[in-house]
DNA sequence: AGCACATAGTAAGCTTGCTCATTAAACTGG
DNA sequence: CCAGTTTAATGAGCAAGCTTACTATGTGCT
């Protein structure tokens, strides 16, 4: 199968257009001084001003670990403010800075340039599907994360199961 | 938009998937000693044994530096084998070893598993759906990076119209 | 032959994302 | 109240991908 044609591999495939939007968009947006994912934070963060950075990653389905770099580069180049927890010595509230709010809006017209770019002769009705199918997807690895964060492979029969379900993958 | 379902934007939710699948994929090779991103290399030269980097980086669509260090890693784990080209001395030519071809069979085994439950309950058909969309997406982002690949935005009027005409984006 | 340009590959340095380990504070059962 | 566990955040370190800048070699034109 691989060995034909690696890149009709759906994985493969779904990491290439990703990192191909992510290069077009970051190089844009370089000017701005800011990347796609530290935007991405930013668009999460909005609408609940005041959360933590382990809620704040459980929202963006990211480790603490890589939220914190985020928010530290967010902090240096002042798009958002850590403000003391006075309920929980342990955590930082974050909040956008004044500055924040045009930037959103030039990130996000630079995303719909990006986007149309990428999405030019597609259907309105195509692009609907590949948004629901790709929710699909997202489903299903994260309740698989939930139940079985570290599995090694085939030791629980369902996954053969699923294998045998899902043959037309191979 | 984006305000009030940011992971309803088409590229947050590649990337999502994207790095779940990787993610996941990658925890389970992590006992193989290889990466993903390596297999991948593997992959493509098991067909086209002799190519140097550069044409190889090209087939990958991967920076010449970024295959570079894949190559050097794969080299010192044994599972690739750099050789002088005899009629080029700047170029090496790229062959497998032969501890690497059962890898790739172990590799390939991973990735079904992986895929199977990522895909679980997708029909056939809505699995060819999403292929399709994501190689005319592909393809529009390269026949844009070939045109222009340092676009800043707007200043072509073309974007302006392919906003217009994707307007369903935004 | 000689000079300009192109190509193959490497070096250095950045962001993103992960894991594993640690610190400090909060919570909880006895 | 206190010992043990859980939680919030950070530190260290690795891989992947990118950019910019460089070396060395090849090619092509005059």
């Amino acid at each position: 199968m691989f060995d034909q044609d690696p890149d009709r591999n759906v994985g493969f495939l779904l990491h290439d257009v990703s990192r191909l939007i992510r290069k077009r968009f970051d190089r844009r947006a370089r000017a701005l001084g800011i990347t796609r994912a530290q935007w991405r934070v930013l668009v999460h963060l909005a609408p609940r001003q005041g959360i933590n950075q382990s809620a704040l990653a459980d929202i963006l389905e990211l480790d603490n670990v890589t939220l914190g770099r985020h928010i530290d580069r967010l902090e240096d180049t002042g798009w958002l403010e850590r403000r003391p927890d006075p309920e929980d010595r342990r955590a930082w509230r974050l909040y956008l800075t004044d500055r924040s709010r045009p930037l959103l809006d030039r990130m996000e017209a630079l995303a719909v340039t990006t986007q149309a770019e990428a999405l030019t002769g597609i259907p309105r009705a195509e692009l609907d599907r590949l948004m629901t199918t790709l929710m699909s997807i997202k489903r299903n690895i994260l309740s698989r994360e939930a139940e079985r964060p570290d599995a090694e492979g085939s030791e629980d029969p369902r996954d053969e199961a699923a294998l045998e379900e899902a043959g037309h993958v191979g």
